[in-house]
DNA sequence: CTTAGCTTGTGAATGATTTCACAAGCCATC
DNA sequence: GATGGCTTGTGAAATCATTCACAAGCTAAG
């Protein structure tokens, strides 16, 4: 397949939640002009982006909301159920492990991890966090798709470099630090302070 | 001024903090060639990049890092500290309310709204947490420059509407749906459940 | 003062993404 | 089954972002 930008992939994901909202709403049929309004964008992106994958809608008619909800979510691989851990348990960890909104979109968290020994044993909503030392252990048994790190900036690389080598291949870090990644694992970054700083940025120079 | 691409105000921004490390480890001079390859980029992108807002380094001789960090900071406003509010103070809110390294970056939390009358009064280490009925009020008074949205997915356009009327000009959203912003204000959102798609996307397709 | 060795700043070239614009196709109505 | 009113899917054009490539300029050394 060609290379998806991601900015389409994000759009996707974005499209799907409209859809779902859609859906509820009872709506049968959606056309690119109105999914476009939704998402902030253009009926032309929207065709644009669904045509990386194949043909979804009927011309003349629009798009089937059900049907277009079942073939984005086979695009971005959600018809299955991806098992997560997340590394860290203080309070950005414990709030993701905490957080519902993941289990109905189809993310399962499997494990929660902690160097803290006052942590280890707790409970999180159903969730032991279990010892860091036991992190290779867990994920050979747990075998989770995705690692997310909630960790100190400091402690955030070796960590990166040990579930990695575990063999998970995909990361979300939450540390404000910038991380290297082996090769054939792909890694994202959420950081608060970036993002302040662009806003600050636009702020500062009267962008809207 | 032209237009800036977001691309470059985030490369900026991790860029700062690059020479930042690099200052405290007493080094003096960077050339373009450094900077890039912490940041995982080419040297062309870092001195186009800040060839956008002037002219920064010496030929033959690269950036004085000191100096640089002091005009990355004025090009990304940060010379300044920026009040904030955070409205919700659920477990991602809380969290925020009382994580330190904003302050160290120029960000100070003046503010943290509830609706839940059993949260109001509370103290989130130092801040006690204020009712969303005073939101308006409170605005007026702290004059925050930036909101961050910690509220349920449901609450979240009500509550922007709110703080853009009273004056917010910044939003940074966490809640898990997309917002209209009126014009003028600079909408930015931080949405976990996309960002697992998009690494969902990329397990299911094989990308690096 | 001149040369050698670097590194910046920047137009030009390339590459990527978005927007345009329209033929093709569907449905409802007559 | 032909017409009108829509809407898709998609090459082509336009816009935006990155990379290239090199003149200009600085320092150090002789």
């Amino acid at each position: 397949m060609k290379h998806i930008a991601e900015s389409t992939v994000r759009r996707l994901s974005l499209y799907l939640r409209f859809l779902e909202e859609f859906e509820a709403q009872g709506n049968a049929t959606i056309s690119s002009g109105e999914l476009a309004q939704s998402g902030g964008t253009t009926s032309a992106q929207v065709r644009k982006d669904l045509s990386f994958f194949g043909s979804f809608g009927k011309r003349g008619l629009g798009y089937t909301v059900k049907d277009l909800i079942v073939s984005i979510r086979e695009i971005l691989g959600l018809q299955q159920s991806w098992p997560i851990v997340i590394v860290g348990a203080g309070k950005i960890g414990a709030a993701l492990a905490q957080y519902h909104g993941f289990a109905t979109r189809g993310f399962k968290i499997v494990g929660v991890f902690d160097t803290d020994p006052s942590k280890v044993g707790q409970k999180l909503d159903g969730m032991v966090v279990r010892a860091e030392s036991e992190l290779e252990k867990e994920i050979g048994r747990l075998k989770p798709r995705i690692a997310v790190l909630c960790v100190p900036a400091e402690a955030a690389q070796a960590l990166l470099d040990r579930v990695t080598r575990a063999g998970v291949r995909a990361v979300l870090n939450f540390a404000p630090t910038p991380l290297v990644v082996p090769k054939g694992v792909t890694l994202r970054a959420v950081n608060m302070a970036t993002e302040l700083e662009i806003l600050a940025f636009a702020l500062t120079n009267g962008a809207a």
